[in-house]
DNA sequence: TCAAACTCGGACATGATGAATCCGAGTTAA
DNA sequence: TTAACTCGGATTCATCATGTCCGAGTTTGA
């Protein structure tokens, strides 16, 4: 979301700091986008992150399938061919009862993760504020001195921090 | 399921056996469904876990929830109140974007698990396999002597047990 | 041309959560 | 009265997510 506002690459270092979160942990999960290929990164001296598509175009969905992976959340474990009355496995091509249940409540959720885009996430937030957080952001991200009216504060990360 | 097709008591290490699983393990999960008042369990010589409700009023959200834990699998971390620009804690009463997005997701996967019920999961197995196999369950459960045409087969689980 | 500095990339410890287990309290049936 | 059998919570162990580190590669500037 922050790298909708920003026109520049931008270095993971830098987000971390602005996230106030360790820095080496985020750098491996930018690795999973990277990966996944919603952000492309350039190296370099004054390298970074930047989006590959339109921020309309990267949905929440995109986002969880990179970082959690593309699997479905349940596994079954086949448990139906175990026991004293265990089914014969030529009956068992089709997944059981239980996960063609957790299979739909899965598809479900995907769905609605899917109808909603980066882009609606930002005005989300700026509705929230009644501010142009965004810009504030990107002004941040161009020189990390802080624009007036907003109070500075050490970029050494606070100890004990909780990762998201 | 295998509890809608008795009538009697059934003690969580004659499920575990059919299923071929520990019982000790069953038994922890059988407490949370003790604890969610799904099943009831009666003690002493011939006791065991029956269900509480009827099965066409036990969800497979039910048990989910009862097992998983009611509350919703995404939390937030609140990292919008870190680092330099950090939002005032005051502007921070309702929800974050991110959260609300999760959370609309979380819902409608619940709503897909609630559709579907107990009864429906074991017309579904039996639909499967062209056969009655919870009244076959039933006869199992009676008597753990196996009726004609069924494999008698050691008791004993296999070692390296993968539970559910 | 060259070197230096800065970037990402994957491989490596650590902690927390869930998986699996054990024995004791309580109840029922004989 | 007793004896056997049931569930219940507390305990231990394995696995995965969290958090961290250093090396390969690229751009910039002299
Ligand atoms: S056999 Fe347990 S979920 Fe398929
Ligand atoms: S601040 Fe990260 S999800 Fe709410």
């Amino acid at each position: 979301m922050v790298l909708t506002a920003a026109t520049e690459p931008v270095p993971a270092a830098r987000l971390a700091e602005l996230h106030g979160v360790s820095a080496t942990y985020l750098a491996k999960h930018l690795q999973a986008l990277s990966r996944a290929e919603l952000v492309h990164s350039v190296q370099g001296k004054s390298g970074g992150y930047v989006l590959t598509r339109p921020p309309e175009e990267i949905t929440a969905l995109d986002v969880v399938e990179a970082v959690e992976g593309p699997q479905p959340t349940f596994v079954c474990t086949e448990i139906r061919q175990r026991g004293p009355m265990a089914a014969p496995p030529e009956a068992c091509t089709a997944p059981c009862a239980i996960t063609r249940t957790m299979i739909a409540a899965d598809r479900a959720w995907r769905a609605a993760l899917r109808e909603v885009s980066i882009a609606d996430l930002g005005r989300s937030v700026a509705q929230d504020y009644e501010s142009d957080a965004l810009g504030e952001i990107a002004n941040w991200l161009a020189g990390s001195v802080a624009p007036a009216g907003v109070r500075t504060q050490s970029p050494i990360a606070a100890p004990g921090n909780r990762g998201h």
